[in-house]
DNA sequence: AAATTATTCGCATAAATTTCGCGAAATTTA
DNA sequence: TAAATTTCGCGAAATTTATGCGAATAATTT
C-alpha cells in the first residue's frame, strides 16, 4: 500500500507541504515525476488527509486558546449527535474529541479575549439544555500544535 | 496590516493550500498576480506560518489518540523547560498545552495501540523524576481536528 | 484641495513547476 | 522463467508562478 519511499515523502509534507517535486525528489531519491506521481495517488487515496495553511491566531486577532471538558445531561445518541453537528458548525472550534472519563468532550476553542469567551459560553452552553456542564481549561502556553505524526 | 482581501484568501487557504492562484483570483475578486503577491506578503509576515499535508492517523497505523493531563513535581522553571524541550522533541506528542488548573500539561499523543502507549508512558513519563503524575483520557471519536480560525 | 509620494494593481512575458506520453526497467503473477 | 502489471524517468507540452513596468489607486504633505 504505502512504501519507504512514500513514508520519506510524507514525512517531509506533513511539515511542509509547499516543497517542489525536485527538492522532495533530492529528499527522497527519486526523480521529480514520480515524486509527483506518488502525491496524486497519497492524496486520491486520503493517506495525505488535505493541505492546509496554517494561520497565526495572533495575526488574526484571536490569541487565546481554551480546553473546554463538556459534560452532557444524558449519554443519548441523538443528544450526542446533535452536539457533535454544533460544534462541527462552530468555526470558534477548532478541534473537539468525544473520549473516556468523566466528561464526554473536550474541545479547543479560540477567542478574541475573556469577554469574547464569556459570550461564547453564553450562547453555545447556557443556552444548550442537552449540556449539563463544562470545566475550562486557559492555555497559557502552546508548546506544540501540529498534526504531525511519527512515519517509521 | 492585513485588509479584507487578504482575509479572504486566508479563509480559504486554511481549509485548502493547494488552491491556484487562479482559483483563488476567481474566489477573491482580484487577479491572480495580486494574489500571489499577497500569499508571498502573508508568508513572509508569519500571518501564515506555515504550510502542511494532513496525514491520515489509520493509514499510518496510528488509530489512537490519547488526551494526556500531566502535573510535574515542581512549577519550577528549570523543569517546566526541560518538559517543554522533551515534549517538543517527542513526535508521539502531536500537541501541548502549558495550561491553568489542578495540571500542568494537556498533551495530545497518538498510539499504535494501548501497548504502544503503555510503552510511551513508560518511557516517557514513570522515567522522569520531574513528574508528579499523569491522567489519560481517550478519545473515542475526533469529531473535529483543525487549526482554522473566523476570519471576521 | 491640490500636489506629491508611495502602494497596489494587472497586463505581458519570463521562469519554474507540474502534467502527460511513452518506452525501458523493475516487480508481481502465472 | 515467461507474461503481465506496475513503476520509473526522460522529454515535451501545459499550467502555474514570478518579474518588469506603466497605470491606477490610496495615503501623505503642503
Amino acid at each position: 500500500m504505502i512504501d519507504e519511499i512514500d513514508k520519506k515523502i510524507l514525512q517531509h509534507v506533513q511539515r511542509n507541504n509547499q516543497l517542489t517535486s525536485a527538492e522532495l525528489s533530492e529528499r527522497v531519491g527519486l526523480s521529480p515525476t514520480s515524486v509527483q506521481r506518488r502525491l496524486h495517488r497519497l492524496r486520491d487515496q486520503k493517506i495525505i488527509e488535505r493541505d492546509i495553511a496554517v494561520v497565526s491566531t495572533a495575526a488574526i486577532g484571536r490569541p487565546l486558546t481554551m480546553l473546554v471538558s463538556v459534560e452532557l445531561e444524558r449519554e443519548r445518541s441523538d443528544i450526542i449527535d446533535r452536539f457533535k453537528k454544533s460544534v462541527r458548525d462552530c468555526s470558534k472550534v477548532q478541534s473537539a474529541y468525544y473520549v473516556t472519563g468523566e466528561t464526554d468532550f473536550v474541545l479547543t476553542v479560540t477567542a478574541i479575549d475573556m469577554a469574547d469567551y464569556e459570550a461564547f459560553t453564553r450562547d453555545f452552553f447556557y443556552n444548550n439544555q442537552d449540556i449539563k456542564g463544562f470545566k475550562t481549561t486557559v492555555v497559557m502556553d502552546r508548546i506544540k500544535a501540529s498534526f504531525e505524526l511519527p512515519i517509521e
